[in-house]
Order: structure tokens, then sequence, then C-alpha cells
DNA sequence: ATGACTGAGCATCTCAGA
């Protein structure tokens, strides 16, 4: 099983981009984050026709979360359970498909907003925990991928890309992702290169991507049978270098058969 | 010293991104 994330910084201006990686790539499920648009704005057709369904959680504007699958998919929700119900930000969408439940989720950058906007980064990660311990409790195979805007550790930014009280390396920023961990998930992309430099996102101001200046900010956590069955990880660094990329490219994930 | 990127939207500027 082919499991992928991406955030598209609009899906309106990537559309070929996808269009082209999904016959490229031929993922089972591609989460998508950063589409900006509603759901009756987003191009579902020019997927359809290269075999892929979407499951589409639009907000105009920001945010916006999605999944392409070209196998079958239940959505569990759309929504992150705990959040308030009049929380108007869509940043998570959650499916069972192929056997395993698998969270795509575009995480507060928390830099914006003054305290408020930090504080409900930190909520919606004690949620995100919450509900992965749940999950786990209940022996759920779980996927959780997407744009954490989490730097988990020093080795994940480039010197001086980012400020030193940046929300997304701040140690209560930190100390929540390795909550997350430490529930007993595998940052699949760290398994597969435990040292040494993975960035997943290079700024679009100051040749960030030429100087190979960037952040590992998306990430794959896999509970531990999956881990188990874990084949391979990694960015494509491939989709960063094209005409009007995205700042992010895809995170690939393969899975073995049970 | 200067300029310095991208996208969306009740837009020619502001907000957000990270």
């Amino acid at each position: 099983m082919r499991l992928a994330s991406w955030n598209v910084n609009s899906i309106r201006q990537r559309e070929t981009h996808v269009a082209r990686w999904l016959e490229r790539v031929q993922p089972d499920l591609l989460f998508l984050q950063e589409i900006k648009c509603e759901a009756p704005a987003f191009p579902a057709l020019s997927f359809a026709a290269l075999g892929y369904r979407a499951e589409v959680v639009g907000q105009k504007s920001y945010n916006g979360v999605a999944v392409l699958s070209r196998i079958p998919v239940e959505v569990t929700h759309r929504s992150l359970p705990g959040l308030p119900t009049d929380d108007a930000q869509a940043r998570y969408i959650e499916v069972r498909a192929g056997g395993i439940t698998a969270g795509g989720l575009y995480l507060p950058n928390g830099n914006s907003g003054g305290p408020e906007g930090y504080a409900y980064k930190l909520r919606w990660m004690d949620l995100l925990a919450g509900h992965a311990r749940s999950l786990l409790a209940a022996e759920t195979d779980l996927a959780l991928l997407g744009d954490y805007n989490v730097c988990p550790t020093d080795a994940d930014f480039s010197p001086g890309a980012l400020s030193p009280d940046d929300a997304l390396l701040r140690p209560e920023t930190r100390a929540r992702y390795r909550r997350l961990v430490w529930l007993g998930m595998t940052d699949a992309l760290r398994a597969m290169q435990p040292t040494g430099k993975i960035f997943t996102f290079w700024d679009y101001q100051s040749a960030a991507w030429q100087r190979d200046s960037g952040l590992c900010i998306d990430h794959a956590l896999l509970s531990p049978r999956l881990a188990e069955r874990l084949v391979s990880a990694r960015p494509d660094r491939e989709e960063r270098g094209r005409e009007q990329p995205s700042d992010h490219v895809p995170i690939v994930v393969e899975i073995g058969d049970k």
C-alpha cells in the first residue's frame, strides 16, 4: 500500500502538478493540505479521469484538506475529534481504506494570531494526541500523515531558516510532537534515514531551494504494526524543482502486505 | 545599500504561510 501526503499550497494552482504526480507515482491514497478552496471549486474531474476519487474538506482562502484515492475509502472524520463544533478551520480528514485507518492533517502554523494563535496550535496537538491514543488503544492500524508544522529536532531545519523562537520549534511544540511518538508511533521518514538532513519544505524567499535551506515539517507517523510493515519512506524532492512548485514536496510511504 | 516569494480575495493592499 502506497500512502502519500502533499501540502500543495492551492490545489487550483497545482492541479496539473498533482495530476502528473499521480500518474508517475501511483499512490493508493494521497492526502492534500492547503487546498485553499471550498469543495465545489476542487478540480475533482481531472483526478477522476486518472482513477482517483476525491473526498474534500474545503475552506475558502485558507487551509483545506482532501484525500485522493484509487481504492475504496470510508470517511471516518472530517474534523479533528474534540474541537468545538463551531471551529471552521478545515485541517483534518480521516479514512478507513485498505484495512488501515489513515488521518491527513494540516496542523496550525502557530506564528500568526499572537499568543492565541500559538495556544490554538498547542490545543490542536493535545487533541490529536488524545485521538491517536484512543485509536491505538483499540488496536487500530493507524497512519497519521501531513503537514505537522513541527521541526522535531535541530536536524530538521537548516541553520538560519527559522528564528530561534519560531512556533515550529519551540520546546512546547516539540514536547507535544514527542508525546505523539511516545504513544508508540514511528516517524517513517526518520526510521528510513535516522541521521542527516531530510527536508520537505523550502521557502519561496531568499533562494532557499537553490541553497538547500529547508525544513522537515511534513511527517508520517505509523502505529506499531504498520511500522513493522514499513518498506520505504521518502520526500519526493523532484517536485520542488519544477515550474511554479508548491513550497512543500510530497512524502511517500510504502507499507508491505500483511 | 538594496531588494528580497506566493496565493486568495467584496483586492491595487492585507493576511497568512513557515
